[in-house]
DNA sequence: TATTTCACATACGAAACGTATGTGAAATAT
DNA sequence: ATATTTCACATACGTTTCGTATGTGAAATA
């Protein structure tokens, strides 16, 4: 039947399951695109069929990524106590998968440096559209001051992101992560509104 | 006299002074050695010999840039009125700041990709280090939560440079740069102690 | 069964980086 | 003042890698 399909859509799977570990190891440049498809059978031809180019294929690993991120942020945020806490505990679930070498060497560093602006990636960024559902909703109950939504969703995972990188950076993680999400609490409740 | 260093301190600018333009305009990756080093009348040589390689380049120039970020930053903190409105007057130079492409481009996307963790670029990252201080201060007058200065720091300024490149990347920058401003003191002064 | 499609392989050309070596002017030594 | 050494930079080379242009064979269709 739809044998061709069929193929093909193994053959992109195959790809960007290379491509996520070659990417996350060396780096978008580093990586080489004849050892990667290499690694899986395949040659450059099939790639750029696929994925037009280089950064094609980053875009489709970071649209999987991004995809998976906010899944889960969504299912922890959903678990907590009120839509509040729901943000709170999806900011920290930011900041601890930040952790994952993968999300942020592809996502968090070369995603925008290669990619640009998060917003406006190819694929939408998730997380950051979730984010921002969080906080409309957040207004509409007045928890929040008025604030501009998407400014509010944009400082808060950036804040979150960017803590992530510092406590992956550190000697010691373990010991930073909570001084992290002390601070990302404290800076986020100044969001609340004044009641 | 001294005419050897002289003649290298003037390659040395001229290599840099080129390579913020290159590194501004097309990006790290796709900023040509052989262009940069060409526009200035010198060669490859040149720039192996002074910086090592091309990272080392960038190393440079990110450094340059920085500085006088930073400087900048503690002119106008030191204007306002107390330390505390010191401090978010830097949060928003940094915001503004972070418009310039250069800035954007060279130090907020391809410096931390190229060179790793800001906090542990080979120069030290100025600006990190001036919140840092002005955050420790603070803390010493109580007017913080205690919170973990290093920790507030990297959350300030990855609040502010995270909305900055959002402004930069919107439609029409002049509109939401005060939406991005409001949001990041109402973030930030979620730091201040209940008083 | 013949024909067409197309997903991927193969082949090619064009940079670009880093290194190894050369060179000539400045600094130093005689 | 002349000879020697240093070294900042140029030149030349090899390697790697990307993107394109073309070929091909199996699957889909006629």
């Amino acid at each position: 039947m739809a044998k061709r399909l069929e193929t093909m859509e193994e053959n992109r799977n195959k790809l960007i399951s290379a491509a996520r570990k070659a990417f996350a190891e060396k780096g978008f440049a580093a990586a080489s695109m004849d050892e990667l498809t290499a690694d899986v059978g395949l040659t450059r031809g099939a790639l750029y069929h696929n994925f037009g180019d280089k950064r094609g294929l980053l875009a489709a690993v970071v649209d999987q990524i991004d995809n998976e991120m906010a899944l889960r942020a969504k299912e922890i945020g959903a678990g907590a106590d009120g839509d509040w806490q729901g943000l709170l505990a999806e900011g920290e679930a930011y900041i601890k998968m930040a952790l994952d070498p993968e999300v942020q060497r592809v996502v968090l560093l070369d995603g925008p440096a290669v990619l640009g602006d998060p917003s406006k990636w190819p694929s939408q960024n998730s997380c950051l559209a979730g984010t921002q559902r969080t906080v409309s909703t957040l207004l509409e109950q007045e928890v929040l001051k008025p604030v501009d939504p998407e400014a509010a969703a944009r400082l808060i995972s950036g804040a979150a992101l960017n803590a992530a990188l510092w406590v992956a950076a550190s000697d010691n993680p373990t010991d930073v992560l909570p001084k992290a999400i002390e601070a990302f609490r404290a800076m986020a409740s100044g969001l609340l509104a004044k009641t």
